[in-house]
Order: C-alpha cells, then sequence, then structure tokens
DNA sequence: TGAAATGTTGGGGCG
DNA sequence: ACGCCCCAACATTTC
C-alpha cells in the first residue's frame, strides 16, 4: 500500500480584494490542480495603518467592517480567516512557513510602494523555499496588456478607452467563481480573533451614522439602489444634489466588488447611463495603467515642465479651502462634504480642484495630499490622476487655460442650490438668485436672510477674474 | 469633463 | 424710407 502524500497547502492573502465572490487569486488558489487545501490570512499592516496621520479614520473602521464580513463568510463556508496586527512584510513570511505551505498567493497591487513591498516578500518567501503568485484581479486590464499599436502605454484616454474596448466583452469579463470552489478551504481549529478598532489604535467615526456599510453586503446594497439610476447615469451624474452616481468607489478601493462584475453589468445593461459609467470604469484603469508605466508621476507632474510653477501656496488660502471658508458656496459645500462624510461628487472634485490650483494658486499636490487623508475611496492612482488632470500638469489633462467659474459651474449643476443649502445651513434663507455669489447680496437682503456676509459666511477669499488672470500668467511662465 | 473676450448679425427704437 | 445706434443672440477666437 503506497500511502498519499496529501498536497502541500497554499496560503491566501487578502489585502484590497475583500471579498470572497469572484476573486481572481483566491479562485486560483482554491482550484489549484493539486487540490491543495487552502489558508487565509489578513493583515492590518502596521507599516500602513500606523504612518496614518489621524486616529479617527473612517477607512479603518470601513477596513475592519470588510475583515470582520469576511471573516464571517469564511468561516460560514468552513475555513478560517487569520488576522495579524504587525508588519504584512514579518508577518507573511512567518505565517506562510509555520503552516508549512508551497505557495502563497495574492492578488497585484501596483502602487508603488506595495510593488516594492511584495518584491520583499518575494524573496523573503523564495529564501525559505515557497512560491509567491499574485494575479489580476483590481482592473480590467494591467500593466502593458493594452498598448499602442507602437507597443507603448497610451497616455491620451479616449484611444486608449477605444483600445479597451475592443477587448472587453462579456466574454473577456467572465468571472473566476471563487464563492463556489470554499470547500477547498482548509478547515482551522483554532479561530483567529478579529481585534476591535480600539486595538488596532483607532476610534469609531461617524460611519455607521452615515449608514455606509462595508464588505461584500454593502457593495450589493449599492448595487441595487444604483440600478435603475445606472441608465440615467450620463445625465443625472453631474448633479451632486441627486443621487445619480454609484457610490461603488469606496468598494472599488477595498476590493468588495469585482471590477469585471461591475464592468459586464454595464455591458450588459447596455443603455447610454451604462455606457458612461463604463467610461468611468476606464478612466480608473487609465490612472491605474498611467502610474503603473510612470510612477514619476506620483510624486510630481506628468509634464515635466509644470514641475517649474512658482506657486503661490499661501496657508491661509489653503487651510480656509480645507475648512470650507473659501466664500464661494459650491466649494464650501463641497469641502464640507468631504469633511463630515469622506465622500466628494465627482463634478465637485474638478471643482474645488479647480480652485486650488488656478484661483487658489496652491500646488496641485497639498490638494491631493488632502484628499489622501480625507477620502474614504482614497486610491493613489486615481486620486493622483484625478488632481493632475485639473491642475493641468497631468497626461490628457485639461488645457492650462480651461479654469473653472466657480459660479458658474454652481449655477449650472446646482441650480437650486439644493446641495449647497444641505452642508451650508447657513444659507438656508439665502434666495435662489444670490445663493451662488451671496457676497453680491444688498445688506437688507443679508439682513432678510440672516446672513450677514462676513459674519455668518465669509466674504470670498479671492476674487475669481483677477485670480483667473494670475492663474494665466502663471501658467504661462513655464 | 470651459470661460471670457471678441466678432458678427439682425431686429427694433429713434431721429 | 433711411441711417444710425443699441444690444441681445449667436459664433468665433483666445486664453
Amino acid at each position: 500500500m503506497t500511502p498519499i502524500t496529501p498536497p502541500p497547502p497554499i496560503l491566501f492573502w487578502f489585502r484590497r480584494d475583500l471579498r470572497i465572490k469572484d476573486n481572481a487569486g483566491l479562485y486560483r488558489a482554491l482550484t489549484h490542480p493539486s487540490g491543495a487545501p487552502v489558508y487565509c490570512v489578513f493583515v492590518f499592516d502596521r507599516d500602513i495603518l500606523d504612518a496614518l496621520p489621524s486616529k479617527e479614520d473612517r477607512r479603518v473602521e470601513f477596513l475592519h467592517g470588510c475583515v470582520s464580513q469576511l471573516q464571517a463568510s469564511l468561516r460560514q463556508a468552513g475555513g478560517e480567516l487569520f488576522i495579524f496586527h504587525d508588519s504584512a512584510l514579518k508577518t507573511i513570511p512567518q505565517l506562510a512557513q509555520s503552516l508549512s505551505v508551497s505557495q502563497v498567493f495574492t492578488n497585484e497591487d501596483y502602487e508603488p510602494l506595495a510593488i516594492e513591498r511584495d518584491r520583499q516578500i518575494d524573496r523573503k518567501l523564495a529564501a525559505l523555499g515557497i512560491g509567491f503568485q499574485s494575479f489580476k484581479d483590481q482592473v480590467l486590464h494591467a500593466k502593458s496588456e493594452v498598448l499602442t499599436q507602437a507597443g507603448q502605454p497610451f497616455t491620451v484616454f479616449t484611444p486608449y478607452k477605444n483600445a479597451c474596448l475592443k477587448k472587453l466583452g462579456p466574454q473577456s469579463l467572465q468571472p473566476f467563481p471563487s464563492e463556489k470552489h470554499l470547500k477547498h478551504l482548509a478547515p482551522v481549529k483554532t479561530a483567529s480573533a478579529l481585534p476591535s478598532l480600539q486595538a488596532l489604535g483607532f476610534a469609531p467615526t461617524n460611519l455607521q451614522a452615515l449608514k455606509i456599510e462595508a464588505g461584500e453586503s454593502g457593495a450589493e446594497t449599492l448595487i441595487e439602489k444604483f440600478t435603475t439610476p445606472i441608465d440615467h447615469y450620463h445625465e443625472a451624474r453631474d448633479f451632486p444634489a441627486k443621487r445619480g452616481v454609484s457610490y461603488l468607489s469606496v468598494h472599488n478601493r477595498f476590493g468588495t466588488v469585482s471590477i469585471r462584475r461591475l464592468a459586464r453589468w454595464a455591458f450588459e445593461r447596455d443603455t447610454a447611463g451604462a455606457k458612461i459609467w463604463l467610461n468611468e470604469l476606464l478612466w480608473r484603469d487609465f490612472y491605474f495603467q498611467i502610474l503603473y508605466h510612470f510612477p514619476h508621476a506620483a510624486q510630481s507632474a506628468f509634464k515635466p515642465k509644470y514641475t517649474l510653477l512658482a506657486y503661490e501656496n499661501d496657508k491661509g488660502l489653503f487651510q480656509a479651502w480645507c475648512d470650507a471658508k473659501t466664500g464661494y458656496p459650491i466649494v464650501d459645500a463641497a469641502m464640507r462634504q468631504i469633511n463630515q462624510t469622506g465622500f466628494m461628487h465627482n463634478r465637485l472634485r474638478m471643482i474645488v480642484a479647480s480652485f486650488l490650483t488656478k484661483d487658489l494658486l496652491i500646488d496641485w499636490r497639498w490638494g491631493e495630499r488632502y484628499f489622501a487623508q480625507h477620502l474614504n475611496d482614497f486610491d493613489l492612482a486615481a486620486n493622483n490622476g484625478g488632481w493632475q488632470w485639473a491642475a493641468s500638469t497631468g497626461c490628457d489633462a485639461q488645457p492650462y487655460f480651461r479654469i473653472f467659474n466657480p459660479v458658474t459651474q454652481s449655477e449650472r449643476f446646482d441650480p437650486q442650490g439644493h446641495f449647497i443649502r444641505r452642508y451650508l445651513p447657513e444659507l438656508n434663507a439665502v434666495p435662489d438668485a444670490h445663493i451662488h455669489a451671496p457676497w453680491l447680496m444688498s445688506i437688507e437682503s443679508q439682513k432678510k436672510s440672516h446672513c450677514t456676509i462676513g459674519q455668518h459666511y465669509p466674504a470670498p477669499v479671492v476674487d475669481h477674474a483677477n485670480a483667473r488672470l494670475k492663474a494665466l500668467a502663471l501658467y504661462k511662465t513655464v
């Protein structure tokens, strides 16, 4: 009788893919030809968490909720999620060794620091004789999958999009049905406790009061809510007072929904709205591949000549922008939205970014950093791409002379001031005619609407017409 | 995924 | 009836 040697186990490491459904790397582990049992691990990485500037961070609370749900899902399927609060660089090789796994599987992460971390982990594992494999999961196309005829990365969105659409279709978007193979999860006798948020060193936020639901179930709820709006996305998406967008960005950030599924959904709807929405998913991919091929953009202007821009960088003006005290209602309402909720509507992201760079003449990287600290859906590539677009320093950016007029934008995209009043109740009684530029109210009108400029609401910190001319002059110097 | 300046046209008021 | 001016409305150009 020859004893059957059981196949050595595989360790699957969850990172930005906190779901069991349609998870590419998890699927590859669970369906490995050897029939290997699969251990799962998540690390609350101290190398990342300890560097966060605030101990009240909605992202950490969201992440905590996602991990909690993931743990429950895996347990329900007879598996377990090992959870650590430590340095991933140290933890993953140690755990892999103690579990005697043959390989560690994970999904690719394209951020420069993550690439470096993975390179080091690969080396450590190799020294232990353990394999390390990662898979494309968080984007539709990665790295160099979509190139120009000349074999170069695209730096203009439209041809990039066209090239993507040629490759994409329900066929190329087939799911990796990881959730159907959970029987290959390795049984684990000892449960792994989920540390409390406080134990991770963080305090609770208003995430629950905002009804921002974490995990795969949170994504499901949003998909359901977006099922009708998706068809009207093209005409509703620019109006922050409407529920015209999906609010799924935070789930794309943490991988609590499959990007393939979202793209497949848009394809199958095939409506005007769904097509534009698919475009937005492709913008996300576009910026991922830009940062992958041009990592210098993470630090400075994509177009090198714009590194020479001598921004004024007035700290007082920057503080006014952060604190929603610019005196321009649409800008201040938008900043209150991010400060209070960690979310900002995309139209407003463009408006406040244009305002910071071209009205306040502040380095786009200051704004980028602020968004990085406050956005629940913060993603290095998308955030950097968006800021460089607005500041005109990026690839395929808006031209430098395209400067949003905050009043015109406000009139166009929040005509009745519904969004403004939602976040600036001090302007509640200001008549519609003056809601976009309240400083133009007469003294009587200010009194009547209980909104004295300079007292209840600030006067504009800069004059747009004047600031615009200064911005044009500044950009023309390079 | 603009806005402002400048140019052109044409209707209407007026002498 | 005619020229002149004003100016809204639209188009083009410039930033």
